[in-house]
This record gives C-alpha cells, structure tokens and sequence, in this order.
RNA sequence: GUGGGAAUAGCUCAACUGGUAGAGCACCGGACUGUGGCUCCGACGGUUGCGGGUUCGAUUCCCGUUUCCCACCCCA
C-alpha cells in the first residue's frame, strides 16, 4: 500500500470544517486591520533561505528540502574530466565498467534505488590498456536526491569555506569503480562489489538549486523587493500556507505544516518602524485567538534590541557564561559555544540559578530600542491587551531587532508557544533590497487546529445539510435533481440520494447527514406539485407546493 | 540526526508461561414493498506493519527494517 510519506499527513473531515473555521476567521479579523493576502511560490532559490534564514541555522543545513532543477549538463566538460582522471589509471576498470553496466540489472537497480542517473557515450577513445575496438564512457549524475544535494553543500562548504556564492551551480561525477579480482571472476559482478566514486565539479551547464520554503517571511520579503512594493508606502500583507522542513515528527510538527503569517513591512517614512505597528500587530492576535474561542493564552514580550546592542550583550553573555559553563548540563555547554542565546531556553532546574545571574538583553538596550519598547508596551495597556515581559525570549537569527513575542498556551506539550514572532528591519538589507523595516508573526496552524480541538470539534462548526432530497421510485432522479438546483439557488445546503433506494434507507441516509429536513420526491407529489416535506428533528410532515418550499425550508 | 514506547478488522482494543484471531462501535443486508433515530437477527471484514531467525507450531520469543507516538536537538 502506498502511504502518506514521513512526517506528512491528509487533513479530512470533518477536521477539515475546523481548519476552514480558523481560516475564515483569519481572513475576517485580518481585513478589519487592513491585511491584504500575498501567496509566494511553495519553492524558491536555494540562496533566499541560505541569506535570509541564515547559512548556519539547523534550518538551511540540514532541515530543507532541496534539489537540483535543470538536466542540462556540460558533457565536454565531464568527458574530459572523466578522461584525465583515467590516464594515470589502471584502465583494467573501464573495460569492467563496461561490462557491467550494461550486463548487471542489481547494479543497475541500486543506482536506480540511489537515485542516480546513467549516461553512456559510445566510440569515446580511451587510453592504451583498454579494450580494442569500442569502449564507452560511463558518468552518473545524480538525480534529485536530496542527500546528494546535502552532502555536496557540506563538501563545498568545506571546500570553499563558503557556500554562499555560486550556490546553484553544483554537480557531481561519480566514477564506477570495480576491483580487478571481482571483474575477472565474473561478467555479473554483483553490486556489493562495486565501488561508487564521486568528486564534484561545475558540470551543470545551466541548473540551479531550489528548495521547498521552511518559512514564508523570506519568500514575502523577496516579492517586496522585485516588486518593488515601497512604492505603495507601508505594506500590510497575511499569509496562509503550506511550509516544509525535513524534520523528525512529533506532536503538532509536520514536515508539511501550515501556517498563517503577516508582516507589515515599507519604507520608514511610511511608518514601518513606529511602536504604533508592534502594537497593532499584537493586538490583531489578540483579537483573533479571542474570536477563534481560544482562551487562556499568554503574550510574552521582549526587545532585543538592536544589533550593536546584541553585539554588546553577546560579548557579556559569552564572558558571563565562562566561569560558570563547566557546571552546567552538557546542552548548555554545547549551547555556549555554538549559540549563547539559546542558554535561556534550558529547563533544567539546577541550571536555572546559573542562568538568572546571566546578563538579560534589557541591559543593553540603547535610548531607542528602550523607549520603542516602552511605547509598545504603553499602547497595549491602554487597548487592554494582557501581556508579561519575559526578558529570556530571544532570537537567534541576526536581522531580528527590536520587539520579540510568542503566543503560550498550555497543553501542547513541550511545544507550548502556538505563535511567534518579532522585527526584523534589517531582513530586507540583508536581502539586497532598500531599507524596510517590518514586523511580522507565523502562527503554527497545525497546532492552533490542535488546540482548538479540545474545546470545538469539526462537527461543531459543519454546516450540515438543510434538507436531504429522497428520490422514491424509478424516473425520479430528474425530478429530485430539479428541484435541489431551485433549491440550491435560495442558498441552501442539499444532498441528494437515489431512486432506487427504498425510502428506509433514503431516510437513514438523510439522518446519517444530519439533514434537518427530508424532501420526499415521489409520483404522488409530482403530480400533485406539492412535495411531502419532514422536519427530521421533530417528526413534522406536510405538503408544499413546490414554489413554497425554499422558504418553507428556510424558516 | 539521538533516545524511549508502540504497530492485531474501517475505528477503539482483547487473546494467560508459545497452541493456529475475538469483542464493541462503524459499514452492508433483513425483520419493515412510501417514513429515520430504538430494538432484534444476519453478513462482511485479517498474510497480526514488513523481512528474517528459533520452534513440531510464533500475534506472543530474538534480530533487522519501516511507520507512528513521546521527548531531545532546533525553531515561526
């Protein structure tokens, strides 16, 4: 049988009802602040999340799903290579490579299985040592496997240091190599006596590296900078969609998930940087986790100010964590070296006094950043929004300044926080575009459905059927049909059974719907023009004459 | 990627120290030929995730593998 793939999942009803609840409701609330919808591509260049993410985030290295579009490869290019890497050869191999390829399915079946590419030229003279006459040249190209993909990214980063630059001209030449002794023995030589070799090089002529979005600000981000949407001043733009990382599965995370987000992003002149924005922002959550029926949510609130500050109060931290790291719990001393920040994630009770003599962000903040906090906060008290400050809520990526926020809610298990986000007004430098600063949020939809779940279920928020229309007899259909298309125009919702169905079951089916009422479409009523009409809840029957019924139905 | 738990009918779950698979619900049909929900009766439904091993015999024990769940890592 074949399955949903890892970590991916079908949404049916009527779960479904609830995620079109959550996602009407999202439209509705969104318009009233003036959000307008922006739907990016599901995959963009690779290079967008290695700059916009950040190269070094788990992320971009290893959490993406990436390939490599475009089959177009320079063949000179790799003839020549292929052959001046076999003169210094013992070219026994090429005549075994030969042989084999073409002779072993299990051969071939692996490289299918490994999702390589076979390409054979033939009369490609080769150097003395080979075989007489004919002899061909072999070169595998990897197709679209994305671990191919990922262990070329890290023996380039290796390699250059760098990955950024040139990142979509990657290609790969694996070289068939088979053992003399195996060769000899026999023309079938199995596939667990070959030998795969591979050096990477710029073989694709034209190609290039894309990758399903893990994210959606970086796609939105990059649609304001082609389009250059400054020119329209401030931008208030939402998103609802799927995003994809390559992660292992667990409560609530998919490797397609959901999520809704908004940004407002435009010139500073437009206003993009004011406190009145964050305010507005959070407020707008607020108001929609209250229409949704989600209760009991907290907003955590902090600034990480600028990047000088961060600069400043990285250095404090590092030098804070220093005496003490050696005492606490191995995450931490990995999270020391490789991102100081996230020590304040850590839930281990011993470390927890260690961690409250560190050094906080709020520390560091400049004149600015402070009283841009403070205005924020000003704004929400006087709308009446609830929040706590939470001075351990940091951001790990570098364009992220100012405001920083999550969404809590109990019952999520480890994951508690539903909804995250902050402002980044260097992203869009980052990005090569002009200076925008923005705010923005992504809600995680799979697991607001999920939270939603324990109070509404699907079935609350279906519309169920007004009226179920039961054909009775043969010749019936036609008329039932007719008459759930009239029906159907005054707006209301009807499901339609058979004529071969015996009433019985007719009404089951109608019951089964949840039809409030059943509209009996036999020969009697076609004659009369008047159509037995039960409200399935009470047991009330009556004749309509046909051109009552919608209203009939409608009361 | 790491660790722990799990996988039996469409769903929720049984099956004693190894003895050849069962219930409730759902679905379909009948009791009931143009009147549903309730009741009763019947039928359908499975290579026990997959592969190997031990055994006379494996759902049960062992190994591998896949998937799911929970957590770690990380994160909007």
């Amino acid at each position: 049988m074949i399955k949903a793939v890892r970590g991916t999942r079908d949404l049916l009803p009527p779960e479904t009802a609830l995620w079109n609840f959550v996602e009407s409701a999202v439209r509705d609330v969104f318009r009233a602040y003036n959000f307008q919808e922006i739907r990016t591509p599901i995959f963009e260049p690779t290079e967008l999340f290695a700059r916009g993410v950040g190269e070094d985030t788990d992320v971009v290295s290893k959490e993406m799903y990436t390939w490599e579009d475009g089959e177009r490869f320079n063949d000179k290019k790799i003839m020549d290579e292929w052959l001046r890497a076999n003169e210094s050869d013992d070219p026994s191999h090429v005549q075994a490579g030969r042989v084999n390829v073409q002779g072993s399915p299990p051969f071939l079946a692996k490289l299918k299985e490994l999702g390589v590419q076979l390409q054979v030229w033939r009369g490609i003279q080769v150097p003395s040592g080979a075989l007489a006459g004919r002899v061909e040249f072999v070169a595998f190209r990897p197709k679209v496997s994305s671990d191919a993909i990922t262990a070329l990214i890290e023996a380039r980063k290796v390699a250059k240091g760098q990955y950024s630059q040139d990142f979509g001209n990657l290609a790969i030449l694996l070289r068939l190599v088979v053992p003399d002794e195996a060769a000899r023995k026999s023309p079938w030589v199995a596939s667990k006596d070959i030998e795969i070799e591979g050096f990477a090089g710029n073989y694709f002529s034209s190609s290039q590296s894309l990758t399903l979005r893990p994210e959606n600000t970086a796609g939105v981000v990059r649609a304001y900078i082609e389009h250059k949407m400054w020119d329209r001043g401030l931008n208030k733009l939402y998103y609802i969609g799927p995003q994809f990382r390559r992660e292992r599965p667990q409560k609530g995370r998919y490797r397609q998930f959901y999520q809704i987000g908004a940004e407002v992003i435009g010139p500073p002149s437009a206003g993009s940087e004011s406190p009145a924005r964050d305010a507005e922002v959070l407020e707008m959550l607020a108001t929609l986790l209250d229409r949704l029926g989600i209760t009991g949510w907290n907003l955590e609130l902090n600034s990480v100010g600028c990047a000088q500050d961060r600069a400043a109060f990285n250095e404090a931290l590092r030098k804070a964590l220093e005496p003490v790291v050696g005492t606490m719990c191995v995450d931490c001393q990995r999270r020391a070296v490789t991102n100081p920040l996230r020590v304040f994630d850590c839930k281990v009770p011993e470390d927890q006094p260690i961690i409250d003599t560190l050094p906080r962000i709020s520390q560091f903040l400049d004149e600015g950043c402070r009283k841009h906090f403070e205005a924020v906060q000003q704004i929400l008290t006087q709308v009446g929004v609830r929040f706590s400050l939470n001075d351990r809520l940091v951001r790990g990526l570098d364009y992220y300044t100012r405001t920083a926020f999550e969404f809590t809610h109990g019952a999520l298990g480890a994951q508690n926080a539903i909804l995250g986000g902050g402002r980044y007004d260097g992203l869009s430098e980052a990005l090569g575009g002009p200076a925008a600063p923005g705010i923005g949020f992504a809600i995680g939809e799979d697991r607001l459905v999920m939270s939603l779940q324990a109070s509404a279920s699907g079935e609350s928020v279906l519309k169920r059927p007004d009226v179920y229309v039961a054909a009775l007899g043969a010749g019936m259909n036609g008329e039932a049909a007719r008459l759930a298309r009239e029906l159907r125009r005054h707006d209301l919702v009807v499901d339609l059974g058979d004529e071969n169905f015996r009433l019985k079951k007719s009404f089951e089916a109608a019951t089964k719907a949840g039809a409030k009422y059943i509209l009996i479409v036999g020969e009697n009523e076609v004659k009369a023009d008047a159509f037995a009409l039960k409200n399935l809840a009470t047991g009330e029957q009556v004749s309509v004459p046909r051109a009552q019924l919608a209203q009939k139905i409608q009361e």
